[in-house]
DNA sequence: AATCATATACGCAACGTTGCGTCTCGCTAA
DNA sequence: TTAGCGAGACGCAACGTTGCGTATATGATT
């Protein structure tokens, strides 16, 4: 059995307002830029509620990751029956996405966070939406016979997110058809 | 005519000592924990001489990296003439090295700072000691023969570079034999 | 059932510490 | 005589910790 709790229980909307307002700060200032202090402030919650609850800053903003609360799109590959056309669509919708400037910024904050925080670095690729569908639609592909039986998933997924990642840290924005040249170079 | 200076000249001695002071710091205990006054201290020079010729922490520490100071090997591909086995010999040298724990950390402090710094973002490639080489011997190879002429070059560097970025940022050692697989995929 | 005791979270506010970037000192070297 | 140098003090911002008084929820006592 559960012992039931004893005092006070841990308020809600506190929680609430923390998680809001990291996002929000997050998106507007980048990781580097944010303070505890100024959550606290524009939150209206006490700094030491902040840190009752989390460890860091970057344990901080991995929760608001892990609930969905830092990226504003959901990157879901569509699914049309062509598995090159939908890793097309989906690679170029990235693109288009970390190539507006002020998503680079918030993407390449994410890279710090993942690079400062283990937990977030090991689930990069969920952190950035994909990975277990992605991976889930490939598979089904190759077993559906659209890709040779052969075919490396975990590198090819990899690949694609590590090819994001180099444009977004060179601050190159994606020649025009690059999706479509990456994705027919892995999956010729 | 270049105008004859007036007054003492810049100390080199104090240059080297700070950019030596720098690396060893960095390598030691990454780019966050990394401070000036710590450099200033450790390398036996006022503060105030590093504020007079470096903007910030990371202008520093990008002058170190291309300086060669922080990377402690030259990760210079092989030419056997044979360009699929050089790739997955250098490949997989870069994989042990960053496979290494001191170096992973080492590595994603390089990370942090090409997310933050413009120019070392945007000299990724090199900052990593390949590219324009790599890219060079590729090419050659195009003109050779060895590769299908519309191999697209960059992507193709792009995206070991970035398939080796992912596998640090998720702290996942390289499995065996996956440099090899990985150029199979891009170069068939 | 009403009351008290205990336990916990909360907001508020202050603490000492660290590192920042700027500034002013004499000293030294070109 | 001028500019870079080491030394170090300054105000500032944010750190992470501590104590205070209040609110709330549970368990024990009347």
């Amino acid at each position: 059995m559960a012992e039931r709790r004893r005092g006070a229980a841990r308020s809600e909307s506190a929680r609430i307002a923390v998680l809001e307002t990291t996002a929000a700060l997050f998106a507007e200032r980048g990781y580097d830029h944010l303070t505890i202090e100024g959550i606290a402030a524009e939150a209206g919650v006490a700094k030491q509620t902040i840190y009752r609850w989390w460890k860091s800053k970057s344990e901080l903003v991995a929760e608001c990751l892990f609930e969905g609360r830092l990226l504003p799109v959901d990157l879901v590959p569509p699914d049309s029956g062509d598995i090159r056309n939908d890793l097309t669509t989906w690679l170029d919708a990235l693109f288009r996405f970390t190539d507006a400037p002020e998503n680079g910024g918030l993407v390449r904050s994410l890279v710090i966070v993942a690079a400062e925080n283990e937990s977030v670095g090991r689930q990069l690729d969920a952190s950035l939406g994909v990975s277990t569908l992605l991976t889930t639609r490939l598979g089904a592909a190759t077993k559906a016979g659209d890709l040779p039986a052969g075919t490396p998933l975990k590198e090819v997924v990899d690949t694609l997110i590590g090819a994001v990642l180099v444009h977004v840290l060179q601050r190159t924005p994606a020649a025009p058809g690059a999706a479509k040249r990456l994705v027919s170079l892995l999956l010729p």
